[in-house]
DNA sequence: AGAAATTGAATGAATGGTCATTCACTAAGG
DNA sequence: CCTTAGTGAATGACCATTCATTCAATTTCT
């Protein structure tokens, strides 16, 4: 029971991905994913043990893949601070490509209950291991200021991304992703800040405060 | 019909905030926040619309609430660079001294329906207008770089924020968010980059890239 | 080869459980 | 005696999941 394989599978994944992205999470009854991807209701369950089975095994398909690509990517180059561009465009253009599926990860799949949110989780955790990576690497080379928290650096990359790519949908996907990506990878290497050694010397050093 | 004040106003409210924290939003039956609340389930009806309306409500009226804290405290502040370093702190106070908010909120309020999320959605664009000022006028007063782009910047510290507080809730809120104001800040401003000129002035001199 | 038996993938109507919402009723205050 | 706030059992809609049944393909038998 339940075939994790195969040309009914794929249809499946396929068609839940179309039905919520255009019906809502709440919407997405079973029946019409079924109807959507050609098959009848009970066939869903010969190929996944539930709903739930369903959304995390999408989700994981297709999560995975993109770090696969993510990482090959990233390996190609030498330096971390491209790395970092790299694994940006890729994120961007992923979603770009597939807004749908940006739809589904981004919007209706946080609407999942607790059991779908664990079985994305652990497939999130890999691609914060690849960030990881990339920071750890641009700190041992120097690249990186050596003082940055691993993790800190982390969540602001990874949040900023995706609240760029969650806001681009919420207004409509109407401009371009790929733009953001240089000012983005600027702000990141190089803050907001004017340069100005005084100023910031000042935070860094007295650090204790009320 | 439908008051939008009162004693028991208050307490169903509270009540939600509550069973949503600890049941997760899935398993918040009106039933059970009126159990909790020591309301009838036809009593929430007296003030809500529906289940609907209470959660847009309870966002609203606790978001608005803070919005109009942070408003104030940054007012008193010159510096847009302390500014920010009081958002931050307010925002991280905020839902450190509250965690059953802050799972609402960052958790299972995103679960909801696309109806429940436009209603927050207004309310959270205050909060971007908020961030938007501080941007604004630490340009205008030449501490923040006169390039940076607004609303990237916006999306990068809302981001980084919300990204901090999900990924603390996920860890059983173990350690103390106020100790990533600095750090945070620190990278806001200066980027993880090393100082190196010549290395930023490649990238923004040539632009374009394949 | 042809007939008969077996398999199991696929079907979709029926089931059962869950809840948001309603409304006929009660109680308290003026 | 009338009004208003509050009650909670009953209702009805919704939907994931089940399972008896179909049917095409494969295997076994004569």
């Amino acid at each position: 029971m339940a075939k994790r394989t195969g040309e009914k599978y794929e249809a499946i994944i396929d068609a839940a991905i179309r039905v919520i992205a255009e019906n809502g999470y709440h919407n997405a009854q079973v029946s019409k994913i079924a109807r959507e991807a050609k098959v009848a209701d009970g066939t869903i369950y010969l190929y996944f043990e539930n709903k739930d089975d369903m959304l995390i095994s999408l989700f994981n398909e297709k999560m995975g893949a993109f770090i696969e690509t993510v990482r090959e990517a990233t390996a190609r180059v030498d330096s971390p601070s491209d790395q970092l561009r790299e694994l940006m465009r890729l994120h961007f253009a992923q979603l770009e490509e597939n807004p749908k599926m940006a739809i589904v990860t981004q919007i209706e799949l946080r609407q999942s209950n607790r059991k779908v949110r664990q079985g994305i989780a652990e497939t999130l955790k890999k691609y914060m291991d690849v960030i990881d990576d990339i920071i750890r690497s641009g700190i041992e080379q120097g690249i990186f200021r050596p003082d940055v928290d691993i993790r800190v650096a982390r969540r602001m990359i990874f949040g900023t991304l995706d609240e760029t790519v969650t806001s681009w949908i919420m207004n409509g996907c109407k401009y371009s992703l790929m733009d953001q990506v240089d000012p983005i990878h600027r702000l990141f290497l190089d803050g907001m800040g004017k340069e100005a050694p005084l100023q910031r010397d000042a935070h860094s050093e007295k650090e204790g405060n009320a």
